[in-house]
DNA sequence: TTGTATGCGTTATCAT
DNA sequence: ATGATAACGCATACAA
C-alpha cells in the first residue's frame, strides 16, 4: 500500500506541462500564463503534492532553517530567549528549531558540525563554558553563526554580550544600601562564563561598598532551583549572622527562599534575596523577587538580527553589541511592613 | 576567499580512491582494507570533510531527525515532556527538533507539512485544539506521527493520552473531602481539549460529592500565570464566599494564589487552591502546590518509543496508550498550623 | 513564455 | 575488495 510520494515530474505529466513550468509556478515566477499556473495548481491539489525539502535544499544551498543552542530549556530565561529569537526568525522567513544542551558541551559540537553539513543555515548559540577549542570551531564557520556571550577579543564572530559582572555588583550595592552587612553568593555551576562572572561582580561590589569578601560567604551549585535550595542549608549553618544572600540566577533564589522559609527565616526581614534573569516566575513568587536583568529576550532578538543579516552579507565585518543589565527592585530584597497586604506586580506583564 | 566545501569527491582524490570506498568508510562498511581505511580518513581530516546533509537524506530517504510540537514552550510541564522525548529520541538514534506552535494552529499545520516534504522522519506532536482538519491530516501520515492527546475513537493513528477528566474530578473530590463547600474552577483558553475536560471533570467531581454546579463559579482565562492572575479578581466578586478553587493548570494556580495573597485571602486558610501538571515550581512556592499529576514525562518517553518502532516498522498496528492521573497534595490544599514552618518538600526532587 | 537537460553530493547497484 | 555510474527530486541555464 506504500504509494510513492508524487514528484515534481509527476505534477508536470499531469498539468500537460514542463517541470521547469511548475518549478516556476512553485517558487512564484512572474512569467507564466494564467492558465497554466491554473493547471499545475490544480495538478498539485489533486496529487497532493509536497515539494521534497531534501533535494531542494540540496539544489539551493540553503535550507531556510536556523538554530538556537542554548544551555538548559528548562531555564524560564532560555525559553523568553528563544521566544523572540523565534520570532524574528519567522519575520525574516526562518525557521527555527531549538537545541537544549543540557550542559553537555558535546551537543553544541553537534550543533556546530549540523551547520557544517549544512543541515540549518545559520546558529544562534548561547554557551556557558567557552573552551578555547569551542571558539576555534565557531570561528571557523564565523560567516554562519552568532554568539550571545562573551568571546575573547578580538574573535571575528558576530557576538551580543551583556555586562553580567557590573549587573552583580549592582545587586550587592543595592543590598548593602537597603543596610545589609553579611551579603551570601550562592553562584552557579563552578567554571561557567556566568559563574565567574557573577564571582567578579560580587567581590566588586563588595569592594566598593565598603564590605571585605570573605570566601566563606561564598557556595558553588547548580542553575537550578534545587541546587539554591539544597545550597542553603550549609551556608547557613556557616554563617548563620548572614543577612542577604545574593543569587547568581532566579531559580537559585526561589530555591533559596524556599529553604530559607524552611529554617525559619523570613525574606526579606532577617534575609535579603536578589536574584538575576528578571524571569516572570519572580513576579508572582511570595516574596516577590528582586532580579537583575540580562535582557534575555532583547540578546535573542539582536542575536537573530545580526545573524541574519550575516547571512545575506557573509562579507559584513563582525559586529558585536553590548548591552548593560538593569536592576528590578521588589518585595524579596525590600523592607516591607510585615504583613500587609503585598502591592499589585503585574505592571509589567 | 570563499573555498567550496570539499565534497566526496574531493576526499576520494585526495586518498587516490574511489568514492564508493569512500562512501563505505564513512557508513562503517566492513568489506574495506584497513590501508584504504586509514588513507581515507586522513584525507577526510585533511580536508576537514563533513558529509552533505542534505544530499544524504534526498538519496537515503530519511533524516534522522523527529520533531516534537508542543502548544507553548513557556509551560514548564512541555519542558518536562520534551527532556524525555529528547532523551528517547537520542537513545534511538534520533535528532529532535522542538516546535512551539504559541496557539496558533496554523504551526501545527506547517509541522506536518514539514513532515510531508521529508523534513523530518516523524513526528511526537500534542495539540489542544483537535479539529477535524488536523485529524485529517495526522491521519494521512499517520506511518510517522505519534499525537499526545485524545482522537476520535478508531481514529488510526498512535497516541498516548491520558484521562485528565478524571484527574479533575480527582482534584475536586479532594476539596470537598476536605472540607470546602464552595469550589470554583479557573480553567485555560475556551475550547481547548484540556479546558473541556477540566470542566467535564470539575462536573463530574461535584455531582459524585453532593455540590450543585453553578456556572457563576467557572471562569475562562489563558493557560498562564497572568490568566490566573486577572481571572481571581472577578471570580472573586462575584462569588466571595468560595473556599477552593480548582485551576485548570499549574501555571494558573500560581497566579491565583498571588492575587489571592494580594487581596487578602489566606491560601489554604482561606481558600484552598489545586492545580493541574505537577511542574516543579509548586514544589517551592510558598505555599507548596497540590496538583494533579499528568505524568507529562511519562506520555513523552511512551509517544517518542511508539513513533521510533513505527518509524522502524511501519505496518504495525495503531496503538494507544491510556494513562491515569495521580494527586499530589500540598500545602495549598491542607489545612496546617498558621505560622509554622512549613515542611521539607523536596523528597521527590 | 515554455521546454530540455545538466548538476547539486550522496548512496547503492553492478561490474570488475 | 574496489571502481564506475545511475539515480534521489529539484532548480536553473540555455535553447526554442
Amino acid at each position: 500500500v506504500q504509494k510513492r510520494k508524487p514528484t515534481i515530474v509527476d505534477v508536470a505529466d499531469r498539468a500537460g506541462v514542463s517541470v521547469g513550468t511548475v518549478s516556476r509556478v512553485l517558487n512564484g515566477a512572474t512569467n507564466c500564463a494564467p492558465a497554466l499556473r491554473e493547471r499545475v495548481q490544480r495538478a498539485i491539489r489533486d496529487l497532493d503534492y509536497v515539494p521534497n525539502h531534501a533535494a531542494r535544499s540540496l539544489k539551493r544551498r540553503s535550507t531556510e532553517q536556523i538554530e538556537l543552542v542554548v544551555p538548559d530549556i528548562a531555564n524560564p530565561v532560555y525559553v523568553a530567549m528563544a521566544k523572540s529569537v523565534q520570532q524574528v526568525a519567522r519575520e525574516r522567513g526562518y525557521r527555527l528549531s531549538l537545541i537544549s544542551t543540557d550542559g553537555n558541551p558535546l551537543e553544541e559540537r553537534l550543533a556546530v558540525k549540523n551547520l557544517e553539513r549544512q543541515h540549518v543555515d545559520g546558529l544562534v548559540i548561547c554557551s556557558i563554558r567557552v573552551t578555547p577549542s569551542f571558539v576555534e570551531q565557531v570561528r571557523a564557520s564565523r560567516h554562519k553563526v552568532c554568539v550571545i556571550g562573551k568571546l575573547p577579543p578580538r574573535t571575528e564572530v558576530d557576538s551580543v554580550h551583556i555586562d553580567s559582572e557590573f549587573g552583580a555588583a549592582l545587586a550587592v550595592k543595592h543590598l548593602v544600601e537597603g543596610g545589609r552587612r553579611t551579603v551570601a553568593l550562592v553562584n552557579g555551576d563552578a567554571k561557567t562564563v556566568p559563574a565567574e562572572a557573577r564571582l567578579r561582580g560580587y567581590r566588586r561590589g563588595l569592594a566598593e561598598n565598603g564590605l571585605a569578601h570573605d570566601a566563606s560567604l561564598s557556595v558553588h551549585t547548580t542553575f537550578t532551583m534545587f541546587g539554591g535550595y539544597t545550597a542553603t542549608t550549609p551556608l547557613l549553618k556557616a554563617r548563620p549572622e548572614l543577612d542577604a544572600i545574593f543569587c547568581a540566577n532566579d531559580l537559585i533564589a526561589l530555591g533559596v527562599m524556599r529553604r530559607l522559609r524552611e529554617l525559619g527565616r523570613r525574606v526579606p526581614e532577617d534575609v535579603a534575596v536578589v536574584g538575576v534573569d528578571n524571569i516572570d516566575l519572580g513576579k508572582v513568587s511570595s516574596p516577590t523577587l528582586t532580579s537583575v536583568s540580562l535582557l534575555a529576550g532583547e540578546r535573542g532578538r539582536l542575536a537573530t538580527e545580526l545573524l541574519t543579516e550575516r547571512l545575506a552579507a557573509p562579507e559584513l565585518e563582525p559586529r558585536h553589541v553590548l548591552l548593560t543589565p538593569r536592576l528590578i527592585v521588589r518585595e524579596s530584597s525590600t523592607d516591607y511592613v510585615v504583613g500587609a497586604r503585598p502591592e499589585p506586580s503585574y505592571v509589567s506583564f
